[in-house]
RNA sequence: GGCCUUAUCGUCUAACGGUUAGGACGGAGCCCUCUCAAGGCUCAAAUACGGGUUCGAUUCCCGUUAAGGCUACCA
């Protein structure tokens, strides 16, 4: 067989939803694995859905995931262009290619005579063809009202009485029979092509060898394979992908949470996390790994472990997820994602080195940038309050007494390291006749105000001496 | 309604007809510990139902049920 050739076509909607992430990332991999080409296609035919910049967004946020593409928009490539407003002419060559072949006809009807005609088929509830009424008329008629401008769409001819089937790679031989399916139109009154007519002729036109897409796609491939036939083409392999569901097991919609892919990322999900997610969704690699790179992923992926049912989109597991890459992203990385964090929140001239040592410190405790920063806050402006609950746990009447003496010995202390600050308040603490953690908690609350986080000795040593004596002055006059 | 698809713990899933039905998220508990995390250990939790085929079905076939998708001059 040739060489692979995959594309993945979104309508632009202006956001690129996750399900359609995830339907590009099979896609790619797919590609990537099989030594192939990645193709982004625009499927923009719906002008009352033209949504300005929607293009642009989705190669952005295409990118951010690191999807990169072969040939697409913006890209270039030998089957272009890529965007199917711009193929207009191709499509109207190859409708009136299949008027003229007898497998498609024009027809005339109005939107009102078509709700009409929905309504009687409903009552029958079988296809009634009532839109083969445009057949009967003669040739002449037809092309006068052509020629005279009246608004006609075509129509694919479906014939009776045959089974259509085709192979897909994850759900194997299906089989549809002719008569269930209608005369779907193949090129609108505006001039502009169904998805059906476009989607079969760039395909083919691309070198498209294998269509992967989401399984509501399932039901009018029949539609396609046919157009195949009628067009003399070879028919590409399919492979329709199980539906990414809401909780309640219906398709993932907005409804019911967030589907924009961009909204994730606003909500400080890595790309790392949300591709690996994603991919798991519906495939799997046959042993217990979970946690891969996208480069691990191109490696690994085969359309054949791709699954059949559904899958709910799980934000609990993601969450897991976006951990799991947080922690294994090298302190490098996670410094540029901080800078612009500790930026947004206003706090300036902070060197890189103070900046690692607070990633060294909160890496294990945070499970995104932002929270370095949130909840970290610590580590570059004095508390300005206290846990009321850790107060009423570690601040006793006798507490302040035992800060003053360990503060004495803070301001003897001459080295600043974790070693040495813990030494002093082991000491201070035995001095005052008390275990460590009585001293240990009401400092950590002076200092950080909070209850929890890294080490106290390690956190000591990073503030600075000066921080750390400074805070502690400031609790005993806030605590007494 | 019709057509199509799907069916293993709550969720994501593993198990070329033979396993005490495995793992992960989440949940519960214990350990570790200066807190919070992390980590380690343990527990609860599933083959939708009914028929076949077979020495033996989670697995193959049929039916039922349920869920979903499609049923546009939207993709």
């Amino acid at each position: 067989m040739s060489t692979v050739r995959v594309r993945f076509a979104p309508s632009p909607t202006g956001y690129l939803h996750v399900g359609g992430l995830r339907t590009a990332l099979y896609n790619y991999l797919f590609a990537r694995r099989s030594g192939g080409t990645f193709i982004l296609r625009v499927e923009d035919t719906d002008r009352s859905r033209f949504v300005e910049g929607a293009v642009e967004n989705l190669i952005r946020t295409l990118e951010w995931a690191g999807l990169r593409f072969d040939e697409g928009p913006g890209k270039g490539g030998a089957s272009g262009p890529y965007i199917q407003s711009e193929r207009l002419e191709i499509y109207r060559a190859h409708a009136a290619a299949l008027v003229a072949s007898g497998n498609a006809y024009y027809a005339f009807d109005t939107a009102e005579e078509l709700e009409a005609m929905r309504k009687r088929q409903e009552k029958l509830q079988v296809p009634v063809r009532e839109y083969r009424r445009a057949l009967e008329i003669p040739e002449e008629e037809v092309k006068r009202r052509l020629s005279a401008g009246v608004p006609a769409v075509v129509r694919l001819k479906i014939p009776a009485g045959e089974t259509v089937a085709f192979e897909d790679i994850v759900r194997g031989r299906v089989e549809f029979s002719s008569d269930g399916i209608d005369d779907q139109v193949l090129l609108k009154s505006d001039g502009y092509p169904t998805y059906h007519l476009a989607n079969v002729v760039d395909d083919h036109l691309m070198g498209i060898t294998h269509v992967i897409r989401g399984e509501e796609w399932l039901p009018s491939t029949p539609k396609h394979v046919l157009l195949y036939r009628y067009f003399g083409w070879e028919i590409p392999l399919f492979a329709h992908l199980p539906l990414l569901l809401n909780p309640d097991r219906s398709k993932l919609s907005k409804r019911q949470g967030d589907v924009a892919v961009e909204e994730y990322r606003n909500r400080g999900f890595s790309p790392e996390a949300l591709v690996n997610f994603v991919a798991l969704l519906g495939w799997n690699p046959g042993d217990e790994r979970e946690i891969f790179t996208l480069e691990e992923l191109e490696k690994e992926f085969t359309l054949e472990r791709v699954g059949k049912s559904g899958a709910v989109f799980n934000v609990e597991k993601l969450n897991w997820m976006n951990t799991e890459h947080f922690r294994r992203a090298p302190v490098a990385s996670l410094l540029e994602l901080m800078r612009p964090a500790v930026a947004a929140a206003g706090i300036t001239g902070v060197e890189d080195s103070y900046l690692l040592d607070v990633i060294r410190l909160l890496k294990e405790r945070v499970e995104r940038p932002g929270d370095f920063v949130s909840t970290g806050m610590y580590f570059f402006r004095d508390p300005v309050a206290y846990d009321e609950q850790a107060k009423k746990k570690h601040w006793k009447p006798e507490t302040a007494d035992h800060l003053r003496r360990a503060l004495a010995r803070f301001r003897d202390l001459g080295s600043w390291l974790p070693a040495d600050i813990e030494s002093v308040v082991r000491a201070a603490a035995q001095s005052s006749g008390v275990g460590a953690g009585t001293l240990i908690h009401p400092l950590r609350l002076s200092l950080t105000g909070v209850a929890l986080g890294p080490g106290l000795f390690d956190l000591m040593a990073v503030l600075g001496k000066e921080t750390c004596l400074r805070r502690i002055e400031s609790a005993l006059t806030a605590l007494g």
